[in-house]
DNA sequence: TATCCGTGGAT
DNA sequence: TATCCAAGGAT
């Protein structure tokens, strides 16, 4: 084993995170494995999202389908209201297609090769490593962002992102050892996400700082170089929160691909970057008494969203049939995405308020 | 390769 | 307040 691999798992021996989908390496020197099922459910749900986001989501999921063969027997709208929140709703879209497809033709078993891994709905590059290595104690080169931080800097790669991704996974693979490379993935990121941080890292304590190109010979924080982002356009329409007599919401379901797929909503103007769009009470969905409800601000990857709200009241609940009326009880288990909360809590206050 | 796709916490 | 960014994938 290479010198820094050897460094970086005894680091990991005595300073590992633990997480509730994680198999600490005392557990694994004494055989016991990671459960395939809980390391693609985390590794899913971790994409893009911080640890701190994930636990509470994973321990619902895991208590409520504690099988792949359980969450491939739950219906698309119950696995849609139990991710409502975490965001990229196209991973739990794909989430279920996965789980049905191991479940159903797979015969239960997550494919332990990288190919077989990738084939699946929902796992990239990235994941298909990750649980071969870490599910399967495969030699994959697992490269995420923490992995890309810390090789850029271990070899002092200054291509720039993605352009440098196959530089930087080529170096991955060359000190990825053959004797615990599940510990070695899971030890670089919690090395990236510890100590070689983005800003300040703690060069100090790292355990392969004797064999760091930049700290020798310029300023970590300086890599990895990206490209520029480009800039975030506005985009602005309306909202119509209609509430019937009893106090139940109107919701609709959005189209089942693009942005919030698949997710619930209150009608809604188009979302335009134009400025001449209509988004007086004019443009609602259905005659009502629409009164101005005050606006909300969203911001998502690539554009930020303002929204004027209206609301209207005692509205007959036959007047819509493309949707369904949500009372005030079911509506904080309806999968409605943030933006939708944000609306909804506009035109009454108190909708998400604990009871 | 570039773009689309959420959310919330840290700085 | 503005920006970054966190265990990326699909097209």
């Amino acid at each position: 084993m290479n010198r820094r691999a050897a460094q970086l798992l005894q680091w990991y021996d005595d300073h590992h995170r633990l997480f509730p989908w994680r198999v600490t390496p005392s557990e694994r020197a004494r055989g016991i494995l990671a459960d395939p099922y809980r390391v693609w459910l985390s590794e899913i749900m971790l994409q893009q999202t911080t640890v701190e986001a994930v636990k509470p989501y994973f321990q619902a999921f895991v208590a409520r389908w504690p099988t792949v063969g359980a969450l491939a027997a739950a219906s698309d709208d119950d696995v849609m209201r139990a991710w409502a929140g975490l965001g990229y709703y196209s991973r739990a879209r794909n989430l279920k297609k996965c789980a049905e497809i191991v479940a159903n033709e797979l015969n239960g078993e997550f494919p332990s090769t990288i190919e077989g891994l990738k084939a699946l709905p929902g796992i990239g590059d990235y994941t298909a490593a990750a649980i071969a290595a870490i599910a399967f104690d495969r030699p994959a080169a697992v490269v995420d962002g923490n992995v890309e931080r810390v090789v850029t800097r271990l070899f002092a790669i200054s291509t720039p992102l993605p352009a440098a991704k196959s530089e930087i996974r080529a170096k991955v693979q060359a000190i990825t050892p053959t004797n615990r490379p599940g510990d070695f993935a899971q030890g670089m990121m919690d090395l990236g996400a510890m100590i070689c941080t983005p800003r300040r890292p703690a060069c100090v304590l790292c355990p392969v700082n004797d064999d760091c190109r930049v700290l020798g010979e310029g300023d970590p924080e300086l890599y990895p170089v990206k490209a520029p982002k480009k800039d975030r356009p506005v985009r602005q329409g309306a909202a119509f929160v209609a509430i019937s007599s009893s106090g139940s919401v109107f919701l609709r379901k959005r189209p089942a691909s693009g942005l919030l797929g698949g997710m619930a909503e209150v009608p809604c103007t188009d979302w335009t970057a134009r400025r001449d769009g209509d988004t007086s009470a004019d443009a609602a969905p259905f005659p009502a008494r629409w009164s101005a409800s005050g606006s909300i601000s969203h911001v998502f990857t690539h554009f930020e969203l303002r929204l004027s709200v209206y609301r209207a009241e005692n509205v007959a609940e036959k007047i819509a049939d493309n949707g369904w009326w949500a009372s005030p009880d079911e509506l904080p288990d309806e999968a409605l995405p943030t933006v939708m909360k944000k609306a909804i809590a506009a035109a009454i206050p108190d909708a998400f308020k604990a009871a």
